[in-house]
DNA sequence: CAGATTTTTTTGGTAAATGTAAGATAATCA
DNA sequence: TGATTATCTTACATTTACCAAAAAAATCTG
């Protein structure tokens, strides 16, 4: 089924919402929250998702993806990520810079482009930013990572993967040299404001505040 | 200024009417019957460009752009033909193809990632239909065709460019060996039903119909 | 040049996607 | 458990983009 951009939007915040667990109804008001649209709207929305069964829907309970409406977004998301890859590696574009085209193209119709596009750039598992990129039939390796924020003290560590895509974040990143690839060490979590002290690539120490350490993802080296 | 998809079609489809011709007004009817949509409907839209200010219009006389809105215009054909070019240049698809997709494409909105894929597709000056590419300022060279239909007997001429862009009639073109580059001679001019004796790259000897000749462009080798 | 024809515009109406305001339902707390 | 609060839905309104039918203007033609 073909759906128009706006109901393409609304499949893919409720993925998201959901976090992988599919069972978990998510909430009318959450999805107005993450696209910044009336409760109302919403609403209105999830009855009409509903009815093109992509979504399952009991009034005044969550919503829940259908396996229709699941395999709908993650090509979305796959599209999504495959043309940031395309922005960063072939057009030299910065991890900061792709987010907001990306939303754009990832919309584009063409099973065909997709997958060209997915052979181009020769396969890539994941994007810029770390997640991971569904393959053609849909489906995600999930990488374990850990919320740097939650992450054990002295272990050395990776950054994996990072949240929040908008550029000031990214930006700030940069800023502290911190990337996919860099080697972190916790050395002290400060109690007072939940910020960290770490040690990045053997080299320097800072501080990091709880709200940047909350959107870096980690693994074991 | 931000203009909708639809009003970006109606602005591109005021441009091609045009034909080169800035000067003559287009009308509502040639509107409706390029967009496949009502007069009535063309009517309205026709209202809202000329209050943005991207066309020119006086009650029943045709609509000219305005300068605004002809370099809108041709910065979607911009984006268009070079999207086409990456298609065909970079993910192997062929000339047929990749119309429809371009569609979609050139209503991506980003200033740096039309330029970004121009620098990556080197500066393409000529789309895969053999059509200019405007450059970064709005340019467009236009190259001296004729109409293969209207050219002289026996000359060698080559063909610089094909219009409508439909997989029907170029994949008839594939199935003659037709494509940009290839040398044709017409040899007669059959006055019934206006079709065309060719030779073809010197060798074959075919016979093309008015429909055909009349959308391939040619130039004196 | 006056009636016929064509073209264009207006009028009134629909569907999608949104919003505000208000009412309905569910959850929570005292 | 009853009242309060939070969440969700309904009702009604707006905007964009469309259409069919009627009206108006322009153009053609005998």
């Amino acid at each position: 089924m073909q759906l128009s951009l706006t109901e393409e939007d609304y499949l893919k915040a409720i993925f998201y919402l959901s976090d992988y667990d599919f069972e978990k109804g998510v909430s009318t008001n959450d999805i107005a929250k993450r696209i910044d649209i009336s409760a109302a709207s919403v609403s209105d929305m999830i009855k009409k998702l509903s009815q093109k069964k992509m979504i399952h829907y009991v009034k005044y309970q969550g919503v829940t993806l259908t396996d229709q409406g699941k395999q709908y977004a993650i090509d979305i998301i796959r599209k999504h990520r495959l043309w940031e890859t395309f922005l960063v590696d072939k057009l030299k574009f910065s991890w900061d810079e792709v987010h907001e085209i990306a939303e754009q193209l990832e919309h584009i119709q063409s099973r065909k482009l997709t997958e060209r596009l997915d052979a181009f750039l020769d396969f890539p598992t994941f994007d810029p930013h770390g997640d991971p990129i569904p393959n053609e039939k849909g489906e995600i390796i999930l990488q374990k990572r850990i919320n740097l924020k939650s992450s054990p003290l002295y272990t050395m560590l990776k950054v994996v993967a990072v949240h929040e895509n908008t550029p000031l974040f990214l930006k700030h990143l940069n800023k502290i040299q911190v990337s996919i690839g860099t080697h972190i060490r916790v050395l002290d979590k400060i109690a007072y404001d939940e910020s960290l002290e770490i040690e990045i690539d053997a080299q320097r120490i800072l501080m990091v505040s709880k709200e940047v350490a909350e959107n870096i993802f980690v693994s074991k080296v």
